[in-house]
DNA sequence: CACTAAAATGAAATTTAATTTCGTTAATGA
DNA sequence: TCATTAACGAAATTAAATTTCATTTTAGTG
């Protein structure tokens, strides 16, 4: 479940999160190995499941995307069979883009990115308002994400 | 500050915000393109800013980072020069990963992800109740992060 | 401390992909 | 309809990824 890593691979994933798009003979270039020696350790971490994922990170606000929407969610019960019902639906909603089930008063808390109002009332609609086991839900707006950060401090 | 996309480009992204590893061969022939054509609209997308980054997602919970702290932050008063002061320091702190300015009660939301509780500690005392302008934070802890996708929905 | 096995490395060769060039086609607007 | 601009694709070129294999380093053991 966990992975040993040394100073060279933190160096190698502190770069990859800021760029992957890094030449592999660049990368071994700033990490001090051959590139073919580079490659192996960067294979060996995507193989292991270090690395998820290499993505392309897009500007919300140039494609006409840009109002964050955090949601609190309190179910009617803490019973395992609901919340696994519930992270499902998240899960198949395109506008949620983050979950996380949370410990406290609250249950979870759900991130969205929404083009309009309009389109986050429906969604309540479609999926908040009419769930039987959510007790309620709390909704903070937010027309500015002043940092988002993929990385993973290491 | 936006950007007109067409089929093609939406195509692109969508599958570049998955996989930006796909060769450019191998992207051209799935939007149906040649690799030239291809290749200089996904350069336009980098250049016109619609691609922000292309970075490597790690898994937190293979390198001892897995717990992910919420902190729902109101300052004393809404001014601007607290907001951001408030902001910039929020960007220098490693283990902030987000931060939303909000509407509403609270006036911040930030995510946060610590290896153990006591960096969260460290944390909140560092920058959090030595802070003069902050009234008062709501902490909320995830171990399960059920959801998280940097797509935008397009 | 020396010896062995396993793991990691790098130079060179090979394969594969990115990128440029340039003539052609399609879209846009007067 | 015609002129202009933008986008396209085939072919050639350049650059990078990847493989191969001999060497070095590391870790464990008698």
């Amino acid at each position: 479940m966990s992975f040993d890593l040394d100073r060279i691979d933190r160096n190698i994933l502190n770069i990859l999160q800021k760029d992957s798009r890094i030449s592999n003979q660049d990368l071994a270039e700033r990490i001090g190995l051959s590139p073919p020696a580079c490659l192996r350790r960067v294979r060996r971490l995507r193989e292991s499941g270090v690395i998820v994922a290499e993505v392309a990170l897009i500007n919300p606000r140039m494609v006409g995307r840009y109002i964050n929407i955090i949601v609190e969610v309190e179910m009617v019960r803490d019973q395992l069979d609901i919340y696994d019902a519930f992270k499902r639906k998240m899960d198949a909603a395109p506008e949620v883009t983050q979950c996380y089930q949370v410990t406290g008063e609250v249950d979870f808390l759900l991130m969205l990115l929404v083009e309009d109002m309009e389109s986050y009332e429906a969604f309540t609609r479609k999926y908040l308002a009419t769930d039987a086991n959510l007790a309620k839900f709390r909704t903070l707006i937010s027309l500015r994400r002043d940092k988002f950060s993929t990385a993973v401090p290491l």
